[in-house]
DNA sequence: CATATTGCAACAATCGATTGCATTGCGCGG
DNA sequence: CCGCGCAATGCAATCGATTGTTGCAATATG
């Protein structure tokens, strides 16, 4: 009623203007089939009355979704929130470049109960393509589904054999130059802070036991293998140096968040770092040059990593079938070490 | 060619099961209208493909979007990321909640260059609401399309006349308690790391200046209003301490981020947290008790004003105009005061 | 002056679902 | 045996745009 006058579609555009729909459509898109003039005038209206085609009705039509689905799959760690740090970082550059390909970032946080969740948003034809934040404990499914369906990209570990197009540092190789950093600072007993369910961390804990062995330290390697998230990794590390023999000197932490944590847990056990212990994280966040003492780290290049992502899904989406991608890891020495 | 078979929309499965596509609809809506048989039947069918009706049509049909837009604007601090831990907290509390109402987030991260960065996404017909993150220095424009775009609502500040519905916390009195909490801990000298060109934090100084001037210590406030991101605020606020002739006893700073590299820089200039120096900061991001020292901070229940956003902008959405909401700030004594 | 060309705009089908209304078939009472 | 009512399904319009095809008029060409 109190929008009597109010410009809703083409159809009332284009009986205010005169013209029919299919030219007011041409006009708004600025097709040369449309002349000038006419052009014009029918822009000028739409202006004038802030109308703006409605994008869904288009997307029908030309059959694409102008959106792309990224979900955050939190399989294991259930406890885990979105707020993760590390999630936000990666979620922060892919939003820059997908708004930059003119795409909108449909946010899902799952977690997997049944098997059909990465089927739900892939064929529901709102999103012209999906990018996973990580593979969680959901490497067959995710595998799986990218048998058949082809714009689909993860960052995450990337496995011998695997179907699925994936980004991610090295993680083997990271674990084993953050280890071996701590070996040269003269490090001769370790732990390894994380939960190896997640492939990345099982390979970053992997590389952590080749440098190791390479060593001869084998048998100086504790792990806490509790699913650590920010807000359960600090009870978990306390306790465990409460109860631990001998507090090891060297400490890999499987993520930024956990060596967070960890430095916490240190500086309230009054152990020095590094005078007396030794940290590296994994990730090297915004925030871990804001620790004090910083945060010696595993540099994963994200903004690369997303830039890379956001480029494979749209030549998947053109139907390249791409090829995995993996990131150098590189480390980054502060004053934790 | 790959696709002989496939069942790509309802018309497709209604000739394979012999029905017609009004029926396909009727029965995977699950509607009593259709045979129980009939209706078991197609649904058997329909899983079998595993087909799912398109959103995009349905949504198209019975006008609604289905998705909500979050828009995180950044007018002032261009160099501030869409990672910024404040955001992202606030992010991941919104899409719980919009989840469970079975809506989509639609994320943007929007630099307002010109005035019509907001109807953009308003009318684009691919949204039902808008949720702001914050309020930047888009105040007016925000309050403009406020008037004719119901469906909005905005974290942030609370001022005076205001037409848009926002939900935030008392900053004025947060920014009061923060500093009375500084000044029963015996601090005599303060400094306030922030920008006022923000609304909200505008009135966190504002609440400050009360209490100090209730103290009789209105001339004692130092104030470094550089735009604080995670970046910057490190260097802009060691540099501060460089130059500044007395270092004051007391700091409140505009968020935690801030305050996390405060605390940072007084470590590098060897000034003692709580021994030297009290800090304030404001926010508790989940980091803030992960700090060393953990970090004295003004909480806002982010849960809470996440809740209240959602259910505010879906009684919007329902044709209600709902009034404004202030959550009461609440004080958070760590190590760091 | 008749015909070919070109430019502009209208017409109508289409994307894939939803839904009010019309239609069909069946059981049952009269 | 007829007709009525109800349950189950089909039909077709609709949401709001896009786009190939067609139609028409003005201009260019022989």
């Amino acid at each position: 009623m109190d929008d009597q006058g109010r410009v809703r579609n083409i159809t009332d555009l284009a009986r205010l203007a005169g013209v029919s729909p299919g030219t007011v459509s041409r006009a708004l898109a600025d097709s040369h089939l449309i002349a000038k003039k006419t052009r014009e005038r029918i822009q000028a209206m739409a202006r004038e009355h802030d109308f703006r085609p409605n994008v869904m009705a288009r997307n029908l039509r030309i059959k694409r979704a102008g959106a792309i689905g990224v979900l955050i799959p939190l399989g294991h760690e259930t406890g885990q929130h979105i707020s993760d740090p590390f999630f936000m970082t990666m979620l922060g550059h892919l939003a820059d470049a997908l708004t930059e390909r003119g795409h909108d970032l449909l946010l899902s946080r799952v977690i997997p109960t049944d098997p059909d969740w990465l089927n739900r948003v892939a064929d529901s034809g709102r999103v012209d393509g999906v990018i996973l934040i990580g593979q969680s404990d959901q490497f067959d499914v995710i595998d799986r589904i990218a048998g058949r369906y082809l714009p689909l990209v993860a960052w995450g570990a990337n496995l011998a054999g695997q179907v699925h197009c994936s980004v991610g540092s090295d993680n083997r190789k990271g674990g084993e130059l953050a280890t071996r950093h701590l070996i040269e600072r003269g490090c001769r007993n370790f732990a390894f802070f994380g939960d190896p369910i997640a492939p990345e961390i099982a390979e970053r804990l992997e590389g952590c036991r080749v440098a190791l062995s390479a060593a001869g330290l084998s048998d100086k390697l504790a792990i806490l293998p509790a699913h650590l998230t920010a807000e359960t990794a600090h009870p978990a590390i306390s306790q465990w140096l409460d109860n631990t023999s001998a507090i090891p000197n060297g400490i890999i932490a499987a993520s930024d968040v956990i060596a967070m944590s960890a430095l916490r847990a240190l500086a309230e056990h009054n152990v020095a770092v590094p005078g007396d212990v030794h940290v590296v994280g994994y990730d090297d966040l915004p925030f871990s040059n804001q620790t004090v003492p910083t945060l010696t780290t595993i540099r994963q290049d994200l903004a690369a990593g997303a830039a890379h992502l956001v480029d494979l899904l749209f030549r998947r989406i053109a139907g390249e079938n791409t090829a995995s991608v993996v990131l150098e890891p590189e480390l980054v020495v502060r004053q934790s070490s």
